[in-house]
Parts: structure tokens; sequence; C-alpha cells
DNA sequence: TTCTAATATTCAAACGTTTGAATGTCAAGG
DNA sequence: CCTTGACATTCAAACGTTTGAATATTAGAA
């Protein structure tokens, strides 16, 4: 009855099949400003003919028409980092209540896809992007291409405001701060240290903030205990990262109390290292994080960490580009924003006092056991 | 320069920059056959200046010309559930070859969510669905709305080709009893059992499986060491009845040497209620897992687990629309297919031969370590 | 010269909406 | 009997693309 050779029920059938013309159909369905003219009756008949028909509108010939696609992209480095998962989350909650829809694309970590994917969102008319950044990330074509097209960005992770894209950002320096500090306040004194890949916008001020509080505190970080994670294309290389650094830092022979790790997989990298070689965390040895994803928390000893407020990040991020888009609309010109937000020390068992006693002799006390 | 209103260029600002008509720009760029008889230089010609403004074809008006959307829609319970990123990833790697878009939807196991989406498969014409079930997932609306419109589905973790909907399914029953017999092998004879959500397709086969071999075995499980999760609206909430339930266990004063969780999380929460108690893992106590997501590998120990093939399972289940999507355009009746998957034992550190001694001793043992 | 057959390009309709303008109806006011 | 305006409905154009049919331009054959 009626369906047309599309397969989908459209607005011209539901005129037919009540004998109205599509004008008022649709001023109807889509509660136009108009349909407080059309008699109530016609209203009530409409809508019953279209709920029997199964009539949905097409969104395609809605864009097309009124070019606006209700859609926000949202490029992501890569899914199935546990870090990313929240992040999503917190955009998908920002985006929902305006009626927008993200079109969710993992780029995993490859150049390729995120080029593809690039044109996809161009393709799709996507009303604004958000990228979750890594170090993949470099910024040539996206600003090329994308904002010659007055398409408003947010950027996460990285801080390009210079350029006119709004950024949200997480007080690394902060964080770094609060994991020396929990360490150093336990009693630390000897801390190794993994740093982040270079490449990786995070790394630095991290390292930076951590040293100003060990320097504060007087504690020197032994350069032979620190180590730096190569270029990271999937979260398991974070945790053999930290495996074999940890593995390396026993193996210097150097006595050391506490690992500091650049986040969460590393930790749990460092954690089996450390395990393997029959050192017990956090009994002879803590072990720190960072940003609090799920593996750490269940994870046994659950990880102490410095945890990011994601899905707070990812709700601003969609703000951000909302804000973006509305701006655009009025013709006001927007102002890139920054958001710097504040991470947060959550303890849980990885960390613990130093004992006053050598490591090895510890380690070899247990292996005998 | 000749940018129109709406902010993008169109294939009539191309057109008049090149002096040639929408049509002949059209059949160039998306080169269509009729291009063989378009004069090579005016093809240059017409590449180089869609390049140069930076054209990118609307996908909105192409698929409302053409009808085809590009795009599956895959409606995942939890994204924020280890388990389905890897689905994920193997629908989008089944997908991408064919230019098709994964239209990613987090239904966050909420009724409400999932009516939302629903809606939009519709409306957006996505010409294929994955449902990535949970046990959220009643088959009503589904079934009536989006086959109403000949719209195919696939359903991964649920077998619904009774209702001709293409599933993909691990064989459950198969994946209990490598557990069991993984258990049984070791020489344990006392295990405790933790079983699924009883809404949960996955959760009886297992269970089946597991009873069998151990039945076959002559082992006997304690009723009194059985215990069944509630509903899980979210992966945390898995864990939490591991803790609990592993707790529980020790609290009966029965004896065991291992305990069967029915998935990763479960069998990590158990890991924490043992450790919590003195009991350790697996030292004193097997534990094993099931899926084989991401904490299970990181967490230290190992998890042994019972791990699916989940990027296999969404590489079949993208096939699957497409090949359903294939047969109707070309007019034939598609039967659903049933894909039954192999799960496959992974043994890490988490399981170990039983001690012969009793396990209440060798936890005071450590407790005054 | 005229016809055929390529080659090269354009016309115009269609996809399903939305919406400003136009049309038609009817009752009240002059 | 004609305005006026409120109400109810429809017309028709537009969004940017694709594509079957049509047209224009050539060159070779009759």
């Amino acid at each position: 009855m009626g369906q047309r050779r599309s397969g989908h029920v459209t607005l011209l059938d539901v005129a037919r099949a009540c004998g109205f013309s599509v004008s008022t159909v649709s001023i109807v369905l889509s509660e136009a400003p108009l349909s407080q003219n059309v008699a109530a009756s016609t209203r009530e008949q409409i809508r019953t003919m279209a709920q029997q028909l199964g009539y949905h509108p097409d969104a395609y010939a809605r864009s097309l028409r009124s070019r606006r696609s209700q859609t926000i992209a949202v490029l992501a480095y890569d899914l199935s980092d546990p870090f990313c998962i929240p992040i999503v989350r917190g955009i998908q909650a920002g985006l929902h209540p305006a009626g927008y829809l993200p079109l969710l694309m993992d780029t995993q970590t490859q150049r390729r896809l995120f080029d593809t994917y690039l044109k996809m969102v161009l393709e799709r008319r996507a009303e604004g992007v958000i990228v979750i950044a890594s170090w993949i990330f470099e910024e040539t074509n996206l600003l090329a291409d994308i904002e010659k097209n007055h398409v408003p960005i947010v950027i996460l992770g990285r801080d390009l405001t210079g350029r006119n894209v709004s950024s949200v950002l997480v007080d690394n320096e902060a964080g770094g701060m609060l994991a020396m500090r929990h360490l150093i306040d336990l009693g630390h004194r000897r801390i190794g240290v993994i740093r982040g890949p270079q490449e990786l916008f995070d790394s630095e001020p991290r390292w930076v903030g951590l040293q100003k509080v060990a320097a504060e505190a007087g504690v020197r970080i032994d350069p032979r205990l620190v180590f730096q994670l190569p270029n990271l294309v999937d979260p398991m290389s974070g945790f053999e990262g930290g495996l074999n650094f940890a593995k390396q830092m026993l193996a210097t022979g150097l006595p050391f109390t506490a690992v500091l790790a650049f986040d969460d997989l590393t930790a749990l990298g460092a954690v089996r290292g450390l395990t393997d070689s029959g050192v017990r965390v956090p009994a002879d040895c803590s072990v720190l994080g960072f940003d609090d994803v799920l593996p750490a928390v269940v994870a046994t000893p659950g990880m102490t960490t410095i945890r990011q407020p994601l899905k707070e990040m990812g709700l601003l991020a969609a703000e951000g580009v909302l804000k973006a888009i509305q701006a655009r609309e009025k013709g006001t010109r927007f102002a890139a924003e920054l958001h710097t937000v504040m991470p947060e020390l959550i303890v849980r068992m990885s960390t613990a006092r130093p004992v006053i006693r050598n490591r090895k002799r510890s380690a070899e006390t247990r292996e005998e056991g």
C-alpha cells in the first residue's frame, strides 16, 4: 500500500493517503509555526496516518533543504584506548539535549584513516568537529581543509587557541605536581619515572610539574631511573613499555621505592614488570598512574592515579562546538576558548609508605618464601 | 570567491568557475561511466578547479538522489564496556573496504536512548543495522519498525534467526566447557561459580557447558558456592558483583580452590574480593574469566580467560549486513544466517594447580607476614 | 551534399523536504 | 456589494546532486 520504490514512506505517501497536500502534511509533522493555522481535525488526521504508515522524515532531504545536518563529527585517535570512551560519553551527553548526533570516527592512530574520515566530515556536512588528539595529529590539512569550509573545531588534549581553535586541556603540570607530591608525602625519596612519548603534548608539562615539586622538596630524581616511552600506536604498547622499563629499572641495581608512570596503562605495565621480578606492589614499591581509566580501577591493587575529568572534558568540548555553531548562525565572530580542567589525585592501593629497608633484600625475602 | 551562502562549495560553483555545465562537472568528479566521453583536457580542468576551490560532494544531496546513504547504524549497548570496542573495530574493518561508514550509537543500556537512536536510524536512512545486544534488548519495536522499512539487521550475542534476523554468536556452551575443563585439568575439585545475569542470553549456555564437563569429570558443584549476577547496567557493576560474591564465598566457610566467573570484569572483581580477604591469586585460589577484554590482559596476574574472537565477530556482522544489502538490491530474498564462532582458552597467571592444604590456613599465614 | 556514428556537452527531471508567497473561504464591518 | 482580515490550505521554488535523454560538433562514408 502506497510503498514507493525507495522503500521508505514519504510525505507524498502520507499526503495521498489522507487527501491533503504535501505542504500541509509537512507543516503539521514538522510542527512548523504555520501549523497553528491548520485545523485541529486535519492535524489529527495527518498525524495518525503518518503513524500508521510508519512515516519517518528523511534526514537527507531535510538537511539538504535546511542546510543543517545536526551532526558533529568526533575524531577519536583510538577507541580501543579506554581513555577515549568517557570523553565520548561526555560529548554524547553534551550533544544530545541540543538534538545533535555525534558521528563517531575511530582513526586508529593512522594518518590514512584520519584523512579518509576528514573527507567524510566535509562530505557529510558535519556542522562541527571534535578531535581527540594524539601525537599523530598534525595540524596541516585539518585546518586547511576544514576551517576553509568554516566548520568549527574543538580539540581535546592540545592547545590550538593560537590558531583560533577552541581547546580543552587538563592541567598536566598540576597533575604532575599532584603525583609527585603524593609520593613525597608518603615518604618516598627514590622515585623512578616513566615519561610519556616526546611527541605527545601531555608529556612535557607533567614532567615539568613533577620535577618542580621534587626540587621544592629537595628530592633528586636520578636520571638513570628516568625512562621515556616511544610513540604509542595502541594502548598495549604503553603497557609493554611500562613492563620493560620497570625491569630495566630493577636491572640498574639502583634502589627505588616508587614508580611514577606516564599513564595508567604504563603503570599497569610497571606493576606487571615489578611483580614478575618478585617486587610486591605496594609493599616493596609504590606505583602511580595517570588518567584513571577502567583497567586502573579494576586492577588489584587498585591503581592510585591522577584522574582526568574525562567526561567533563567531553561535555566542555560539546558545549564548545555548539556555542561556535550558534555564533556562526548569528554571524558573530567567535573567539576560540581555552578550557583547562583540573586533575585530581585518587588514592587507591598501589601506593603506600616506603618500608625502611633495602628493596633488593625484600625482593629476595619474598622469593625464598 | 564564489562562496555561496551555504558556506560550502557546490558543483555549481565549480561549473561557473571553469565554464562548464553542472552536469559535466558532476560526471567528471563522480567518475560516472559517461566521463570517458569527456575530453581529457576538460576533465583535467574541472578536476584542478574542484581541488582549488576545495569542493567536496554533498553526501546529503547525493544520498537523496541516489537513495543510498552508505551508512550502517551500529547500536552498541554500552561503549564503556571494553567488550564492545573490539567488536566495533571489527565492524569498522569490515565496512570500510565497501565504502560504508558505521554510524556508531551508544545506547548506554537505556531503553529511552535505544528508541531515540532507533528513530535516527530510520531518519538517517541507514542501509543496515548491527545491534550489539544486551539484556535490555527486547525485540518488540526493533523488528516492528525497522524491518517494516526493509532495513536488514544483524544481531550480535543473540540468536534471532527464527525471526529472520542474521545472528552472530559465540559458542557459549563450548566456552563454559573449556573453562571448567581447564580448572579440572589443573586439579581443582572445589570450584565456586559466579553465573551471568538471568536475562542475558549468554549466561545459561555457559552454565550448561561447565556443568556438563564437571559432571563428566565427577566433580560436584556445591550450590552454596554458586552465585548469580543481577542485571548489569554498567561494566563496574559486574566488577562489584564479583567482589561481593567472592567475599560471600569466603564467608560460607566452605573450602574452594577456584572461582569461575561469568566474565572478565566479574573475575577481576573476584580477584579483588579474594585479595582483600588475604587470599592470594593464584597461589591460594585460581580465578578464571570470560571474554578476554583489555583490563583482563593488563591486570596482574594476567587473567586466564575464555577468549571471544570479538573482532572477528564484528567482521562477520559487517559482512552479514553487506550481503543482505546486496541481496536486497538484486531483489533476491535473503535468508538469515547464523554464525557461531568458537571461543578459545587463554592461559595466563590467574590460574594454577591447587595447593593441597586448607585455604583458610594459607590465608592466615600470609596475613601474619 | 546528406547520412551515420562517433565524441563532447548540456537539458531537465527527479530525490523528499521546507517555506515564502499565493490562493481560496468565510464572516464581520463599511 | 465590496473590503478587510482571519483562517485553512496549496503552489512552487529551492537545497545539490545524478542521469536518461537530448543536442551540438565533428569526421568519415555513401
